[in-house]
DNA sequence: TACCGTCACTTGCACATTGCAAGTCACTGG
DNA sequence: CCAGTGACTTGCAATGTGCAAGTGACGGTA
């Protein structure tokens, strides 16, 4: 799981966002809620056209952060589906409050989950 | 108040992390929550220590999206204070529930809101 | 057997953002 | 006159991001 090497602070909102907290990774999450298994491509071909590397990257970080799981579904060809863990999962109210914030504030713009 | 420009998707939880989704912005609010009015050397005190820098760069950003507000309280000499608008404090939800995600999963992390 | 396509990435590289340190400028109090 | 405070700005190296192209395993078709 994670090496929690370098937390900026004892706050639990700081520790989260050193985690989630950049551009995409709570767009992957998002994604993940809604379909609860995705492939890479599935993820690659979001609306949002996160780069390729870059997802690549945040997928590994989630990993590492516990907040979703990658498994092997099919041996040949050898084919992988990433989903939620429970970690992941308990992110759902922190989407509902950005989707409400955004919603309410944001004018055009729509919510995909909940 | 904002430009909206650019923003990648329909998708309310995308737009309202294309204003707050970094490091930095909703540590910035989570003082602003704590303490209604702060000024520019209160928030770079905070203790995850911003850049100097970043934190003017993320304030006027934050006062561009409307999140927050910057109000002269005294002319001579010039002292400012920043302090969180509506829309701004409608994204105590979001930081209530990246605490409790905090608490929950990160040992050794603190809730410093609510 | 040769070739094409798909999946799941990796690599290269230009450009943007970050973080640290130092500098600036208005003003005040001694 | 001069040190100190508040609120930033500037310079610059290091890191991160985004786009495009490449790679390697495999399977399907001819």
């Amino acid at each position: 799981m994670a090496s929690r090497a370098t937390r900026r602070s004892d706050c639990a909102i700081a520790g989260t966002l050193d985690l989630v907290g950049d551009r995409w990774s709570l767009l992957i999450v998002r994604d993940l809620l809604v379909t609860e298994s995705l492939r890479y491509g599935d993820l690659l071909a979001s609306h949002e056209s996160i780069p390729t590397n870059t997802l690549a990257d945040r997928l590994r970080k989630l990993e590492d952060a516990g907040i979703l799981t990658k498994e092997r579904y099919q041996d040949r060809p050898p084919r992988f589906a990433y989903r939620l863990t429970e970690r992941g999962y308990a992110l759902a109210p922190t989407l509902d409050a950005l989707a409400t914030w955004g919603t309410t504030h944001l004018p055009g713009t729509r919510r995909l989950i909940g």
